[in-house]
DNA sequence: CAGCGCTGCAAACGTATGTTTCAAACAAAT
DNA sequence: ATTTGTTTGAAACATACGTTTGCAGCGCTG
């Protein structure tokens, strides 16, 4: 075929489209008319909205926590990794697999606090059996590396870093914007990445007296 | 009258089922047949439903800013306040205007959240505009306070932190829930509110080299 | 009492949504 | 070349949505 499969054409219309408006803002005739394909192809090739929404999302966690896994397996072999390494692990994993263009990060993202926040049960309990496990080796490695931390402590610091890093870069263009019209600094998305680890290293490791 | 003024109990009906569904997933049906009010009553007393959006956020924002406010100004004829104090000032008039009931503090997290997410643009600049002036006069109050921060640091730090307290107390119920079956045990929202501000303490201090 | 402004109600309007239908087009295999 | 299974296409379906309408009830004021 000359142009790309169908399938694809509307997972990939589908990803950018929920990205930046959610999921019940984003109708299948916008999807499939942006994507060039007939409306009725949705419902064919996916069953339905709701199953769209878990395609997408596998299309686009898969090939992550698969690179993350090879990487967890590496690092498993040699001395234990120190916090830096971890956190630098993660983010090379995304980068590696989503590139470091603001736009496809700041998609990630969006995404990734949709599975959060807009999932009524379904796609939380489905991600949640899909990669719980990867997500549990990644912290089973996190805990001595923080070795003041008890296991609660641990949950709730990884749990804030998740926030901060969901909330800042899926919202990354709007608040640029506000760096630009408040400071009056232009800013591009590595500084505040690098920003954000550091945030990220030093809340990690904080305890609560 | 007996019962509740028909506005009031539209904007209790619409304030919770936005918190727990976001806008588009709330329809006026729904909102109107919750509050026991005609379905027509939304369009006589808001106009619409953007601006019955805007005004849900307007009265459960309103008080909070006006209380902040008056703690900033006390704040400002004292002495020069330190971060934790400064923190602790933006928490006591969370809980001053909200109470400290974790469903009413996961609402007000999750409509912080959605104005910052869910806005195609209206909701956000309404908020920045009305609210904007004390948002500034809060962080100008944070960089004596974090005197090693430049501008740009305070700003994305400034950022990360609300990024964690919105995402982890916006779904404060499904991470409690993970924590107790991932580790087993059981959550109460204040120790989590208390591990947040350390945390939040911690990252806003860092500082990328 | 008559008139008026405000609120409540049931019903309808127009539009957009997710989904289904069924025939046509296509590709691959016999 | 014909058949078979798969994929597209245009159209329709049923439902849900935000909004509007017209009327009935009410408490006022003159």
């Amino acid at each position: 075929m000359a142009q790309k499969d169908t399938v694809e054409r509307i997972l990939d219309a589908a990803e950018a489209l929920f990205a930046e408006r959610g999921f019940a803002e984003t109708s299948l005739r916008t999807i499939t008319s942006t994507a060039g394909v007939n409306l009725a192809a949705v419902n064919y090739h996916f069953g339905s909205k709701k199953t769209l929404i878990q395609a997408v999302f596998v299309r686009f966690i898969d090939p992550l926590v698969a690179e993350l896994s090879e990487q967890l397996d590496i690092v498993e072999a040699k001395d234990q990794p120190d916090l830096d390494e971890l956190i630098n692990i993660l983010t090379q994993s995304i980068y590696a697999v989503h590139g470091q263009s603001a736009r496809k990060i700041s998609a990630f993202m969006r995404l990734l606090g949709l599975a959060y926040t807009q999932s009524q049960g379904h796609l939380r309990g489905y991600l949640g059996e899909r990669y719980g496990n990867v997500f549990r080796r990644f912290v089973g490695l996190l805990r001595p590396a923080c070795p003041e931390l008890g296991d609660v402590d641990l949950f709730w610091n990884t749990h804030f870093a998740l926030g901060a890093a969901v909330f800042s870069l899926s919202n990354y263009e709007a608040l640029s914007g506000m760096l630009e019209s408040d400071v009056g600094v232009s800013s591009d998305m590595n500084s505040a990445v690098t920003r954000l680890l550091t945030f990220m290293a030093a809340g990690l490791q904080s305890r609560a007296t």
